[in-house]
RNA sequence: UGGGGAAUAGUGUAACGGUAGCACGACUGACUCUGGAUCAGUUAGUCCAGGUCCGAAUCCUGGUUCCCCAGCCA
């Protein structure tokens, strides 16, 4: 049984949905929502919940589900953002057909809700400071205090509020408050703010409105007008669920479910959208759209496949408690799928001079390699051998340590679909730096197989030098050095905690010349090393490489735990 | 200190009163023209203490720990 086989565990969202639907709670329908707000650009932590509301309306019967831009606060929020967020939804492989909402679309509607509430007694205009208004709440353990205004007739709030809506009062003057309980153990339900003042230019609305919904007012109502029967969000919203069930009950309209679920966390990184800006603004990464960012185009551009990350969001699964997953995972959801679709290629990466030395000055083998062992369909290409050669640096050592299978003195190994070759010499510069080996060839192993049936321990990958390309490559690693990222000393904060080594800019790559030409996003494996994509920075002239993730590496851990010995 | 949530191998998740299972990781071994992939195996868990029950991860009681809430942010 894999992860695939989900059919009958549903998690406990899934399992809402589906016990609703047998008890015809909805009519039959299902009905979710992605609702981001506009004010930045969606992460891996998105992808989960879009992978969650958009799965639950694909996985039942005439399900929807709708892309609704939060905007109603006009200060954080551009047209840019959404169309990032359109570009790595749909690239995430989700499509909200004609079910894109706005909420600004609803803001006429939601002033008329306002004023019925008004009408009802159960809202009020108040001329509190904001500075006053917190100290009218109360704390945690003690209950607040009514404010002043509470009692204002109803023509008065009334007349105030269009006022408000009319642009004569400045900003902070004035908020629309629900009147509900000052003395409730729920600060959210002591008599919460709907409606504030904000003299700002809408990116949709323009200046039509001067006073924004706030989102406890505000997001039921887009619900309900949306007829949405699920509205899923994250655990910090358990504490507003009874103020968004109290206002759609005062007003008596179509009323929604709220579940509430745990939002992703990833070891070796960081979610906040807050924090994540900061790593933008000072400078620790290149941008929003860095391979080592968690956000949606910073993995696309570090290679990742929708495919990899709609499996990663099916296996971390969905519950109620915080939790960290562990990267590794997300790692593993990228290989499995680039293993299967990705064709293998040749590239040298720390380049190191190889001479066969009775190999014939100036000829040159076209040896035929495999594009993709797991794909037969995938074909074969040819790779041009000469007599110059780069290999691994890393592939020799001159004195191996137990374990090293690789090059050494004396030693044979056999080169990737050409042939055995053993050292005979190495070459040092003053400084007693390794620059170039020579080497010898068995003429009778060509493709790879020694016709006496003599074994290697090793083969290595090898481009030739005349014919390969140069290329950059960028490697990474994670963003920060803890698996927390907030586990810091006093004093410092999450940024100490950058890895200083998680990008690692190698310019003078060689690269089979296969790869002539190839276009931005396209992903291959390098053998042996690891999976790449080309950059958007790449261009003819000069190819450019994303590391998206190494292969498994035994080796590594090999060394690594030799080297702590 | 008030209120609201939540605790299952290292990590993430199943089990819905009836054999604690899966995945990732780690570790063996097999195979291999990628030290890849694949295959086989090992490892390791119900927060604690009581109680109910033939039987408890699940129900009850008490505790512990963690998360959220004092924006005119979402």
């Amino acid at each position: 049984m894999n992860a695939n086989d989900s059919t009958t565990k549903l998690d406990f969202i899934r399992q809402i949905v589906a016990e609703d639907l047998k008890t015809n709670k909805w009519g039959g329908r299902v009905v979710t929502r992605f609702p981001p707000e506009p004010n930045g650009y969606l992460h891996i932590g998105h992808a989960k919940s879009i992978y969650l509301n958009f799965g639950i309306a694909a996985e039942n019967k005439g399900g929807l589900c709708n892309l609704r831009f939060d905007d109603t606060n006009p200060i954080k929020e551009e047209e840019e953002y959404i169309e990032s967020i359109k570009k790595d939804v749909r690239w995430l492989g989700f499509d909200w057909g004609d079910r894109l909402f706005y909420a600004s679309d609803y803001f006429e509607q939601m002033y008329e809700y306002a004023v019925q509430l008004i009408k009802k007694g159960k809202a009020y205009v108040c001329d509190l400071t904001a500075e006053q208004t917190r100290e009218y709440r109360g704390t945690l353990t003690k209950p607040g205090k009514n404010s002043p205004y509470r009692g204002r007739g109803v023509e008065e709030n009334l007349e105030l509020f269009e006022r408000m809506r009319a642009g004569e009062f400045e900003e902070g003057r004035r908020v629309l408050r629900a009147k509900i309980d000052m003395a409730s153990p729920n600060l959210n339900l002591r008599d919460p703010v709907m409606y504030r003042i904000l003299h700002a230019e809408h990116h949709r609305t323009g200046d039509k409105w001067c006073i924004y919904p706030t989102y406890d007012w505000a997001h039921g109502l887009e619900d309900s007008i949306e007829k949405i029967t699920h509205s899923i969000c994250t655990l910090e919203f358990e504490n507003h669920r009874p103020l968004y069930d109290w206002f759609l009950d005062e007003l008596g309209v179509y009323h929604p479910q709220q579940v509430e679920f745990a939002r992703l966390n990833l070891s070796y990184t960081i979610m906040s959208k807050r924090k994540l800006q900061q790593l933008v603004q000072d400078g620790l990464v290149s941008g929003w759209d860095d391979p080592r960012m968690p956000t949606i185009c910073g993995l696309r551009r570090r290679g990742y496949t929708p495919e990899s990350i709609r499996n990663f969001c099916k296996r971390i699964g969905v519950n109620k408690f915080n939790s960290t997953v562990d990267i590794a995972l997300l790692e593993h959801c990228v290989r499995e799928d680039l293993n299967k679709t990705s064709p293998r290629v040749m590239a040298v990466l720390r380049p190191l001079k190889v001479v066969i030395d009775n190999y014939p000055q100036g000829q040159v083998e076209e040896l035929e390699a495999i594009n993709n062992p797991e794909d037969a369909s995938a074909g074969t290409r040819k790779v041009p051998f000469s007599r110059e050669l780069y290999v691994e640096r890393e592939d020799f050592m001159e004195e191996p340590p137990k374990k090293f299978y690789r090059l050494a003195p004396g030693r044979e190994v056999r080169l990737r679909y050409a042939y055995f070759i053993t050292c005979t010499d190495v070459v040092k510069d003053a400084s007693g730096q390794v620059v170039e080996l020579h080497c010898r060839y068995d003429p009778a192993t060509r493709g790879g197989d020694a016709p006496d049936g003599r074994k290697v321990k090793s083969t290595l990958h090898w481009v030739s030098a005349a014919h390969s390309l140069e290329a950059e490559v960028r490697l990474y690693d994670h963003l920060f050095t803890k698996e927390n990222p907030d586990d810091v000393e006093n004093g410092v904060d999450f940024k100490s905690n950058v890895n200083p080594n998680s990008l690692e800019m190698l310019v003078l790559c060689r690269v089979e010349p296969s790869l002539a030409g190839t276009a931005p996003g396209s992903r291959y494996q390098f053998e042996r090393l690891g999976y790449f994509c080309v950059d958007h920075d790449s261009s003819i002239g000069k190819l450019v490489f994303n590391r998206t993730v190494t292969l498994r590496d035994p080796w590594a851990k090999i060394q690594k735990a030799q080297k702590q010995r």
